[in-house]
DNA sequence: CACTTAATCCAACGTCTGATGGATAATCGT
DNA sequence: ACGATTATCCATCAGACGTTGGATTAAGTG
């Protein structure tokens, strides 16, 4: 029974490192080069060698470039969107024990989101680089972006519906605190000194909400 | 006498269009483009076309592609630096005139920022994709940024040595306004309803403001 | 065993790139 | 009028690019 459930080995010549898909090193090798460099500047042969195999084999596993560069977005705003969709859904369970379990609440939301990203400073560059894409700019938002602004900024309007707070224009306020964040990881890969700064970005963040909302009970 | 200063023409072949000397006319096509699609995606011969020039007059104006690019930069980077520079002076001969006048003064000041952002949105696109090159990015960083955010958190600091406000973490408060800024700028871009947004941001940054230190009197 | 399937690499293709050497034209200084 | 100077374009180069066809290897399947 087990040997029915098990991963049986496909047929043909067998993957140069069985442990982890090629496809997964090919696409964790070119995710960290286009967050450095960009869709143009970044060349097949070069993700090949980063991946440790021939840019043939790039190709027979991600079809073209520009499928291997979406499959690296995919990868990476997947994630993201995993983490602030549950961050999110725990706020929204604290929108009913009064305005100061709300706030804390955000609180802790944008402190998941900035851990997240000074966690994975790649996902910063990847959405900074699609932002100057007009082109798949769109689509992007629409499977990705939109949905997670939706959600926070529905957050917060919640919140100013429960008498939480008063925030006339949650888009912008979210909007705005999302980019605050991604400059903020710039800063750090620009070679800020690392956990003073970590540091006060969170502090700074929370005077900003607390500027915006009032702050937490003390 | 009047023949001594005037700028006489120089010997050689005419320009094509001498109202406007060739190189300026270069150098505004390859900007949008730069800012619009970045600079590996732009080709030389694309730039030259833009301009109504051949690819080798494209090199004999501005030398290699590398400092093409670099000549975009200074020159819309000198000009956000003069408009900042006059209004953070500005600014700050109002730091005298009691607290209130302090608050209306940054509140201005952003708005001039801001003002010139929306009206030059290739700097957002050209600052962004500046920042996502690494071993250029600190060097720009240096002739361009640092000074400008340098004065702006010493406009801060001034404030609140002055008493006008209190603020802990000035450079994370002007880095964090100036990436909402851009990412207004992107959103904007990205066709966002032009007036609408561009009032509630405005709003949005002055909230912004009062909530860290306080409004400006009534 | 033969047959199929899958993974990998090698070699090559046509295209486009940034750069450059040299020819031509038009203006100035003399 | 003549050489010097400058701007412009044409033609071309060597190299890198993304992509593809086909050979090779090694496993499963019967």
């Amino acid at each position: 029974m087990a040997a029915m459930t098990m991963p049986r080995r496909r047929p043909g010549r067998p993957r140069r490192d069985e442990s982890r898909p090629t496809r997964e090193v090919v696409l964790t090798a070119a995710t960290a080069l286009f967050a450095e460099r960009g869709f143009d500047a970044v060349g097949l042969r070069e993700v090949a060698a980063a991946a440790g195999v021939d840019v043939a084999t790039v190709a027979h596993h991600t079809g073209t470039k520009a499928a291997l560069y979406d499959a690296c977005f995919a990868r990476v705003f997947a994630a993201e969107r995993e983490v602030l969709t549950e961050a999110a859904a725990q706020a929204r369970s604290a929108l009913d024990a009064g305005p100061d379990a709300a706030r804390r609440a955000l609180h802790d939301l944008v402190d998941v989101f900035v851990d997240f990203l000074e966690d994975r400073p790649e996902t910063t560059a990847l959405w900074l680089r699609r932002w100057l894409e007009p082109q798949r700019h769109a689509e992007l938002d629409q499977r990705y972006a939109e949905p997670l602004y939706r959600l926070v900024t529905e957050l917060l309007t919640a919140a100013a519906a429960a008498g939480a707070l008063v925030e006339p224009t949650p888009h912008i306020t979210v909007r705005s605190l999302v980019w605050a964040a991604h400059g903020h990881v710039v800063a750090l890969a620009a070679g800020a000194p690392g956990a003073r700064e970590r540091r006060e970005f969170r502090v700074f963040v929370h005077r900003f909400l607390d500027g915006l909302y009032g702050p937490p009970a003390p």
